[in-house]
DNA sequence: CAAAATATGATAGTAATACTATTAACTTTG
DNA sequence: CAAAGTTAATAGTATTACTATCATATTTTG
């Protein structure tokens, strides 16, 4: 998988960039430390200014790749949708037992998040904390819905309509399968985010995943 | 009910405010407009200074209200958790069924809200499309932990607990009632959201509330 | 009812943010 | 080697998110 990964190029969505920050030295030094810079002092801290400090480069640099920090997040977000996309393609492609094949799909959405060697200028891991953190803000602002017309969110989608594809195989007379597959994506997130600072209302302690969880609700749900 | 809710004060943390609004006619006035304006612009593009323009009053007046907007929006979500839990405390007390309690909390929590006349200054239906579209943010900052500790979000974590309890009483045996009911209300908010701008990955169409899909999804488990 | 306390309004000012524009230096490529 | 493109440095603007001060209006209370 590491050798596959290696040779797939993510291609995002043009409209996303000024210029595509994966041709250039300067544009992945900009991705790798947008995730550091972003994870250690959050998205409303961020500036492209002291991520300019950061890389000892010029704000004004940063200003040629990206137009603003939103734009930024929401490239960030779909290249990690993206890269879950692939993954969920390889692990559920040529499994014929649909059950088995959710599983799968519901493991990657739900589990804890491992640095993936393959891509050496983006830490997953952190990008995943990222995504638990940040990610409900590239879709909640006044621009949601120009930005969706434009293709902002379609990787996002797309990664939804897969498992919710995989749910209709399950049992196609379940009649909510599209909101019982964008209820675990984002109900996944929304426990680790749980997990980490409200922990009164989650059953998921310190290192556990949202796995079992959902895994046992789509059952009882489904089969 | 509506003779209850109109001798009902409802009292919030003292750190959301400087002065309380409830107190004063200008006080009352900011809460109202601040939800007009926020639901109309966004809470990024909302200014203290815009809504100072809208009340005809100054900025610097509101400032004596509330430190930032990020704490009016806290204050303005906590009210209507505060709400939504006292209506949750008059629609399951006295009904000995458990599973007739759960189905009663879960349809006011998942349900489109309507204007509660018995509160002039707060417009519940237009607060209820600010919960949708910005509560994750009163979360979704590096200072949560801090805000967390000083009782910033108790009033929703009581709304939750008081969902857990009812889960328990419904099925003492299952080991996640923690996390489905903040999945529930969480998951809630976000199928109203998707119903609104990403419309593809919901199943909730145009005027359709997420009480169906949730009913349907805790019977399965409980059951 | 007068003095004191409090609430509000108006104005000014500051530091930071989110950019845009210009110019210069350096690097790559045809 | 000249042209084109990339990056760095600097400066500048409008807006935001406040803070401070002072005047005035209103309310409280002794």
């Amino acid at each position: 998988m590491q050798n596959l990964l290696s040779n797939l190029k993510i291609t995002l969505n043009e409209k996303l960039y000024v210029k595509d920050p994966e041709t250039s030295e300067l544009g992945r030094n900009i991705l790798k430390n947008s995730i550091l810079l972003m994870n250690e002092i959050g998205f409303e801290a961020f500036t492209f200014k002291k991520l300019g400090e950061k890389i000892q480069s010029n704000e004004s640099s940063i200003y040629r790749y990206f137009e603003n920090k939103h734009k930024l997040l929401v490239y960030l977000t779909s290249w990690y949708w993206s890269w879950m996309e692939y993954r969920m393609v390889l692990a559920t492609t040529n499994i014929s037992n649909p059950v088995e094949k959710l599983e799968k799909a519901i493991k990657l959405v739900t589990e804890n998040v491992a640095d993936d060697q393959a891509t050496p200028h983006i830490n997953e891991e952190i990008l995943s904390r990222i995504i638990v953190e940040e990610f409900a803000k590239t879709l909640m602002t006044k621009e949601v819905d120009t930005e969706n017309k434009e293709g902002f969110f379609l990787v996002y989608k797309r990664v939804i309509n897969r498992i919710i594809a995989i749910i209709q195989e399950v049992n196609p007379e379940y009649p909510f399968a599209k909101s019982l597959a964008s209820s675990i994506v984002e109900g996944a997130l929304h426990q680790h985010f749980l997990k980490n600072h409200l922990k009164t209302i989650t059953n998921l302690s310190e290192k556990e995943c949202a796995t079992d969880f959902y895994t046992d609700m789509v059952k009882k749900i489904l089969l």
